[in-house]
DNA sequence: CCCTAAAAAGACACCAGTGTCGTTTTGGTA
DNA sequence: TACCAAAACGACACTGGTGTCTTTTTAGGG
């Protein structure tokens, strides 16, 4: 009746799991990752392994999942700087704290790519990541909507459609970026030019 | 000394086996087809097929190859009609001959991001999508360049910069719809927009 | 019409990865 | 200190896919 071990103890248990797990699939990708490289990183048996998560995918949405709700937290952080103008709020959403393109990306972004693709034709995996999708569309949209409606950005575009265009460039750079390497796909130029792109979209003259 | 059979007939076999393996690639994505699922579409014994591709990334790589050299095939057709403006190109290059935008999509594509992503840590098949990527920039660089030679484009943006964000656009593009339905991702309509970008970045006040 | 070399067939041995299950260890509790 | 439920272990059986190898078939040349 009384439990062997901690709460706290399970807790850490499976984030150390998980973390050793992430670092299996960043470097190895997802498809290629099996159980056994995550038992060896995270020092655990089999047996182990299989009494938190019941197979790979379990596993990999679970660092997907933790993955959303900090971002979610960072993003909730962001949202309350209601004072900054929508602007600094999209920059924000799309580089990062700093708010300007630079050259890192997400080192899990090609093992979520392969996930979703290879995972396309699966009802299961399909529904997850549509549902994403449309989460990455909203908050987007939210913010241009936003902006629209104070008048600080044009209303000429739809905000949906804009919103979309964004998470296509994200992953088109993101998949170029898995494949190719950072001086061929010039990571950094691009998203500057995409940004003059939004500007004009928007009609933000903006300063810097 | 003398072939039991005519070269022809190879040949032939061969590309059946091709047309059916890549019906079953578009169905199944790259990683789930196996060997045998060929082997039931091509309606060819185990031994048959091996006999003209030694595995299953050789049989894709030959149907990739298939496929580019139809690219140019097309391209250099199109290339040839120099009289046409470059945007004409351009656009013809980005939707197929009928210049714009549209809701259709390689069918292969997904496949191929599949083949490339998973792919990415094997130093052959990282050198061949690199090989791949440089020659679609290639293209649209020279087009480009060419525009911007003659005074129809302006030359306020790199060339190759904005070869690259075609590039990642289209690339964008085939993932998102890859993975989402049409209706949600909006093709046509991102599209649409992505042109307006390239005109203005490239100063084309066009008809359409 | 036979002969033969190449093409097609399919049985086979092998391997890598999976998930389960019986056993052992462990640490809180009485 | 002894107990015991849960946690951790690792051997195991199973599966699905691969590439090879031997055998059978076939079609063109003599």
């Amino acid at each position: 009746m009384s439990p062997r071990v901690s709460k706290e103890h399970l807790k850490q248990r499976r984030a150390d799991i998980m973390k050793a797990a992430t670092q299996v699939f960043i470097e190895q990708g997802y498809e290629h990752t099996t159980m056994k490289h995550v038992m060896e990183a995270a020092n655990v048996s089999r047996g182990g392994l299989y009494q938190y998560f019941s197979n790979k995918e379990d596993l990999f949405e679970a660092i997907l999942e933790e993955g959303l709700s900090e971002e979610a937290e960072d993003t909730g952080f962001s949202l309350e700087e209601a004072a900054s103008p929508q602007w600094t709020l999209l920059m924000k959403l799309m580089f990062g704290e700093d708010g300007r393109p630079d050259t890192n990306m997400d080192p899990l972004a090609p093992s979520k790519l392969e996930f979703f693709i290879t995972g396309r034709h699966d009802e299961r995996r399909r529904t997850y990541g549509e549902k994403r999708y449309e989460m990455g569309v909203n908050i987007y949209d939210e913010v241009i909507k936003a902006g629209q409606e104070t008048g600080e950005f044009s209303d000429r575009y739809d905000s949906g459609l804009l919103a979309r265009s964004i998470i296509t460039f994200v992953d088109g750079l993101a998949l170029d970026h898995a494949i190719q390497p950072e001086e061929k796909v010039r990571l950094k130029e691009q998203s500057e030019l995409f940004v003059e792109y939004l500007k004009m979209a928007l009609d933000v003259s903006s300063s810097s």
